[in-house]
DNA sequence: TCTAATCGAGTTTTT
DNA sequence: CTCGATTAGA
């Protein structure tokens, strides 16, 4: 390890400095990650013992990679250092403490699903929204929940702010979160969310835990702090005291987890938490080439409000990002392909990348490459534990460790035919107060629900280890699993082999279900060699490869159209942008389809460009048009612009670059909703007013279009 | 009363 | 494809 010459001045002091707080705000590719291992494998060398430092991060994978090459370079591996997310070290702290926290007899970490149906039970228990369609669904009503608390602001409030269409239903709201929270005390069950706030007050109220805490832990580092909550900054300072030895690592510009209540204020105020901190900025790039560079500076350039940054790199190049027009987004995963074995004779297939706003919109891509024999390895979009027949087994896990996890029983028992909903929480009542009579019958009447149980109480007998357990309920659920997915089993079936193979690392059972649940899919452990990767903006945070392709840059997928309609959520976004195209090292490559493929009317709808490709100088990229024979030619994407003309369109980008708050909401009273003129759409009848200042308008041989009032012209 | 089958509407991002 | 409302049948 040489510290002199591996690392630029910046870098140097934050590993040097390893004593009181210090701040490093990093640029994209500004060798953050090199920082923490260097300081880590520096505290290491200094004497320090490798499990006083407390290592928090975004992902376990990046946890694990960080301690690994700190490791590398020590020559020999860092043990008992504490490193993984905010979530995964609160579940291990709770686990020790669970009387402090009022759980007694322990408590079920649920998932996502279990959350949701607690949602929907909740909502069905207390009669609400019977028959009316436009009810909230029940993921809807979970976001809702968990937004007001991961921003610890009331449900009014966040509605009030960022969710106007669901007013109507605010009373209904607040008394289904009331009723959730009360659901999740009764049966002993916690969510992500209440890792971190039981933590926060475990830490607040037990003072000898946090001394011991504080003791044990003496150096922490935090990665990705710009995308830390209130609860997570708060727990921080537990840990760390107001003179802490602490680390916070991040950059603003890169925060994209605001709809998780992530806090850009944090970082700002990091160090006015921590007194003295020491503020080091890293802003040189190691990752990209000039070029590259060029187009994500002019892309922070467009912010609401300005970054400081501009990011320069040493490394040079004549080439410049592309931006390819393909006519539809079939073509376009045609082009993708074409594009990938290109770039396959110059880098390896994982060192190449697709990006994109949402997991679905890889769906023609994974044909395509499929069809061509081409592998891939998708990161974003369904995870491992969230598949039905891992979920499945992992319920017949859970009961036998809680026979009282509701969630899994609901689980378990709806396999049995003839059973549903309804009689599954009468089975569960009878179990719980001891109604033999009630049990005696419904076993008599149901075959396999008395195998289930007998098959239970044959697992909880043999206490083994978990893959002991694990190999005996696969054997059990095989049969249900041909049953359930007679088309796919086959594959499915490898998911379970898999899920066996990871309970062998395991000895203890509720560490297991954890880290399961917590860490995502251990799949995603190691990059598979010659697979280009599929991943989502999100999912591909702190990643980069050599060459990037970014697809369907258009107006209502990236941006997404729910994020049109605050300026926030717009500028969130463009980092998201930003934190896309940082990815890429060296090749960079931007597709924008003509059209996409609409579900709804079963034809392709033409698009607008995102408008973060409009806005950017013809200067830093080179253009591409896919011609009508299929190949492409360098042109102007202006020549080949359909219809209505560019004159018309930069008038709509201009309306659509104003704050949508600048004007007052057009007004219309909705009882008689009239007729309104569209700058692209013409003439069209107004036919509904979902919610205040938006509008369904039917545009003749343009379809129904749900509209923000700002861009119509009443009539 | 409850379950299973069918039909129609609507799809962001994650611990 | 997935969720929820609706409905026919047990």
């Amino acid at each position: 390890m040489d510290i002199e010459t591996e690392l630029n001045n910046a870098q140097r002091e934050a590993v040097l400095t390893t004593e009181g707080p210090v701040l490093v705000i990093a640029g994209a590719g500004s060798g953050k990650t090199r920082t923490i291992v260097y300081r880590l494998a520096h505290l290491v060398r200094q004497g320090v013992d490798p499990a006083q430092i407390l290592l928090l991060t975004f992902t376990r994978k990046a946890a694990q990679e960080m301690l690994a090459r700190a490791g590398a370079i020590l020559g020999h591996p860092l043990t008992g250092t504490s490193g993984g997310t905010f979530h995964s070290f609160a579940y291990a702290t709770l686990r020790r403490n669970t009387s402090d926290i009022g759980f007694g007899n322990g408590f079920t970490l649920m998932d996502r699903a279990d959350c949701e149906a607690v949602c929907r039970d909740v909502k069905e228990t207390l009669k609400l929204g019977k028959g009316d369609r436009s009810y909230p669904k029940k993921a809807t009503l979970l976001d809702m929940i968990t937004k007001s608390r991961n921003k610890e602001l009331t449900i009014a409030t966040v509605m009030e702010r960022e969710a106007y269409h669901l007013s109507p239903y605010l009373d209904d709201l607040s008394a289904i979160a009331d009723g959730y929270a009360v659901f999740k005390k009764q049966h002993a069950l916690v969510d992500y969310d209440d890792l971190l706030f039981l933590l926060d007050t475990l830490l607040a109220d037990n003072e000898p835990l946090r001394n011991q805490l504080r003791t044990r832990y003496r150096y922490i580092m935090v990665d990705e702090y710009q995308d830390t909550n209130l609860v997570q900054a708060r727990i921080v300072g537990h840990l760390a005291g107001e003179r802490g030895n602490v680390m916070a690592v991040g950059d603003d510009a890169q925060s994209i987890y605001a709809f998780r209540g992530a806090n850009v204020a944090n970082i700002m105020d990091f160090p006015k938490i921590f007194e003295g901190t020491k503020i080091i900025r890293l802003e040189k790039n190691y990752r990209s080439v000039q070029p590259i560079l060029d187009l994500t500076n002019e892309i922070l350039s467009g912010a609401a409000i300005k970054f400081d940054k501009h990011l320069y790199s040493d490394l040079k190049s004549d080439v410049l990002p592309q931006v390819v027009y393909p006519l539809s987004d079939q073509t376009q995963a045609r082009l993708t392909v074409e594009h990938i074995l290109d770039l396959g004779r110059k880098y390896a297939l994982h060192d190449v990348a697709v990006l994109f706003r949402a997991g679905y919109q890889s769906f023609p891509l994974e044909v395509a490459l499929t069809r061509v024999g081409l592998d891939y390895q998708k990161f974003g979009g369904i995870r491992f534990h969230e598949a039905a027949h891992i979920k499945d087994v992992l319920a017949l896990l859970r009961l036998v460790v809680n026979p009282h996890d509701l969630m899994a029983w609901q689980r378990a028992v709806e396999h049995v035919k003839g059973i549903g909903p309804k009689t599954v929480a009468r089975i569960y009542r009878a179990m719980h107060t001891d109604d033999a009579k009630y049990m005696a019958t419904i076993t008599k009447k149901h075959d396999e629900l008395r195998e289930l149980l007998n098959e239970l109480d044959g697992l909880r007998a043999m206490a083994g280890r978990p893959s002991a357990i694990l190999e005996r309920i696969l054997a059990f659920y095989q049969p249900i699993l041909i049953d359930k997915y007679p088309d796919d089993y086959p594959k499915r079936q490898a998911g379970l082999e898999q899920l066996g193979q990871i309970a062998h690392n395991y000895t203890d059972m509720d560490q297991l279900l954890g880290d399961l649940s917590l860490d995502g899919d251990p799949d995603d452990e190691k990059r598979k060699e010659n697979a280009v990767v599929l991943s989502t903006i999100h999912s591909a945070k702190g990643l980069e490869w050599s060459a990037v392709i970014i697809i369907d840059l258009v107006e209502e997928r990236f941006p997404s159209r729910k994020a049109m309609q605050r300026p926030e959520d717009l500028e969130e976004e463009r980092r998201l942008m930003y934190v896309a195209c940082t990815r890429a090292k060296e090749c960079l490559t931007l597709f924008v389809p003509s059209s996409v493929y609409n579900r709804q009317s079963g034809i392709s709808d033409p698009t607008l460009p995102s408008p973060f490709v409009l806005e950017l100088p013809s200067t830093v990229f080179t253009p591409l048009k896919e011609s009508y024979g299929g190949s492409l030619e360098k042109r102007w994407p202006v020549d080949s612009r359909p219809s209505f003309g560019t004159a018309a369109k930069s008038a709509v980008r201009e309306q659509d670059a104003q704050p949508v708050q600048a004007r007052p909401a057009a007004t219309v009273n909705p009882e008689k909703l009239g007729f309104c003129t569209h700058k692209i759409f013409g003439r069209g009848k107004i036919i509904a007013c979902p919610a205040p200042n938006k509008y369904k308008v039917n545009f003749p041989g343009f379809g129904i279009k749900t509209i923000i009032g700002d861009y119509l012209e009443m009539l």
